[in-house]
DNA sequence: TCTCGATACTAATACGCATTAGTGGTGCGC
DNA sequence: GCGCACCACTAATGCGTATTAGTATCGAGA
């Protein structure tokens, strides 16, 4: 008997079936649905309520339970404290080594903390029948949305910029447009394990990356270099070994090439995989080299989860921050302001992979 | 100037400033936004509309890059394909080692392949601010909800079941409400994994679980005492070792105690926190007991991820696939229809920590 | 007494989309 | 040649909340 309510004509029957509305509220407390979600609203602004009024509906709003509906807020407002997260890699990869996880974990204290909630846009990644080419129009549910992944679709996310919607990329963006950003200073990082081998006395230094060229990546070739010529030491592109194949390319063979031209220590750059890491260190165990003693090894970032060797000297990627501050930004911007200083430091992680070269400091250092 | 449109009186900017909507595209298609609803929403039912009419908007709706606002959708047809996911524990906990991640996997899976996103409400193990009386109705914002967690607030579970809001429980329930649960079963595993040990010729075999009589571990204790009476083992309660302090009660001293009164077997309860499982090794080495042979040891779920112990004897918990089948169901209610079965299966999983007694088989065996 | 200014509310409307009840027009059968 | 079904589409309205303009009441000052 208590089906037939609200159900205006034939109408499809909605799920949302006893939750009251204002209206309710509003009836029970004899005012009006306004009052109401002034009341409820909590603006203190405007318009006065007396002291009873107050209570009268809160009184009934109690009674009833009743709570508001968010997509109704929305619309009204345009506002629903729903933050978006967009990513182009699995959000959840069912390979865990290496995933987005450790920034989410930092994406949702933030968020929590700023009382926002997240909605999480599946299937970015996947390319599956979601992928149109409006994939990322979802995002409009939201206030505001987070982007992460290096290949997010640059037109897409111009359009949202564009119409202004917020919008964070996390991971730094070399596009011309205003699309806000929060990245790692890889530059800087990258320079401070540099000059910690010059300081043990490399000279011969080498980097390999692997073979795509994002900021993350070019960041890190970029303090590599500046490293080096703060320190004095001559550096060019000839230094810099770009692979697309890691594990073909980084042989034993390679490796006693650069030690015979006198090559003291190889610096390799983190990505998604770790595969040059993971390549060069089977070539050195392979090539039946001593790690730290005959060559030293630098990691620009973490190692894989399932690594077991020593913790290889470098840098760690305070992801859980990088997500916090992606959070704030898009906060900020949600809020009508500016965000502020988008690059996030990497702390220095001292390994066993590093030590002075072998046959002590070259001549060169002590001329 | 083209900041002053849509502003209709002194209305609070909108950020969603220059996107437009159904009632633009049909100025361009010189139709209705009727007719544009009708032709975007895909709707093959009751009214028709003519080739060329379709065309002319999906073309207007393409030129003007035209997407529809989901708050606005879902107010008015009460479905926007999200579902919320509520955790009551922390649903990223900065500690990965035990966390919910696992279940995630299985939920972003499917639910991008239902078609759904997914809302991921913050903070409500936190207890943050949003942690008031009323934090799980944000649900219903979407249109169904996935809660996991042990302790999740069961009067405001029941509102939202009672209003008819879709729900399910991750992990069985034991409410007589009608409240949707999928869960793995635990029943059957415990069984299988006891049924293993009196294979070997176990017989006084001891269960431990931490002190939280939730049905994840009184399943397994039953499965336990089945697995015992199917073998013609008698059995009770005094088997059963509850302990709220792993460290403190797990000494060597009580394993040396229950060695002595016979015991060649000990199963163990995994929880969150992999407490009694960690308190249990450490004092088996302290008392420097060799594991399979002088006493076996069986794991009631997976070991924690940073054992590096052998691999335990028992089963593992299929949690990416429970995440599935949880969103499964989900769908099923959101939908409207009924979900399936609940229970999903564990795979035994052989270990190492397992053999036959020591002293062959016993006598009891052999009459 | 009449105005002025608070005070305490309410009426009306917008938000963007989905839905249903029409509304003309055309073709067909009898 | 009249009714009737059918087609292609539109007008009107609702979803639940937020916001703004406006109304009624009352006390104080002129």
């Amino acid at each position: 008997m208590n089906e037939v309510r609200r159900q205006t004509r034939g109408r499809a029957a909605t799920p949302r079936a006893g939750r009251p509305r204002q209206a309710e509220v509003a009836r029970l407390a004899g005012v009006s649905q306004t009052t109401v979600s002034l009341v409820l609203g909590g603006k203190a602004d405007g318009v006065a309520i007396s002291v009873e009024t107050r209570q009268k509906v809160l009184g009934a709003a109690e009674r009833l339970g009743y709570v508001p509906d968010p997509a109704a807020s929305r619309l009204a407002a345009a506002r629903n404290n729903l933050l978006g997260v967009f990513s182009f890699t699995s959000t959840f990869p069912t390979d865990v080594q290496h995933s987005y996880y450790p920034f989410l974990v930092g994406v949702e204290q933030e968020a929590a903390s700023q009382g926002f909630d997240l909605v999480l846009f599946t299937g970015s990644s996947t390319g599956g029948a979601r992928a149109g080419a409006h994939a990322l129009n979802r995002a409009r549910l939201a206030d505001g949305c987070l982007v992460l992944g290096r290949h997010a679709p640059t037109e897409e996310l111009r359009r949202l910029v564009d119409d202004g919607f917020p919008v964070v990329h996390l991971g730094r963006r070399d596009d011309p447009d205003g699309l806000a950003w929060v990245g790692a200073d890889y530059v800087n990082a990258a320079r401070e394990v540099v000059t910690n081998l010059v300081a043990l006395g490399h000279r011969e230094i080498v980097l390999i990356c692997e073979d795509d060229p994002v900021p993350a990546s070019t960041d890190r070739e970029r303090g590599f270099h500046e490293g080096l010529v703060a320190a004095g030491v001559p550096t060019g592109p000839e230094r810099v070994h770009r692979c697309a194949d890691p594990e073909r390319d980084l042989t034993p063979a390679r490796l006693r090439e650069w030690l015979a031209s006198g090559v003291t220590a190889i610096v390799v750059e983190e990505t998604d995989t770790s595969g040059a890491w993971r390549a060069l260190n089977a070539a050195v165990a392979e090539a039946g080299l001593d790690c730290p003693r005959e060559l030293s090894l630098a990691l620009l970032g973490s190692p894989p989860p399932d690594d077991d060797g020593p913790v290889p000297t470098g840098f760690d990627i305070p992801r859980a921050r990088l997500g916090a501050a992606a959070v704030r930004a898009l906060a900020a911007l949600v809020g009508g302001g500016r965000p502020d200083e988008p690059l996030v430091e990497c702390a220095f992680r001292p390994g066993a992979t590093v030590a002075a070269p072998p046959g002590g400091i070259p001549a060169a250092v002590l001329r």
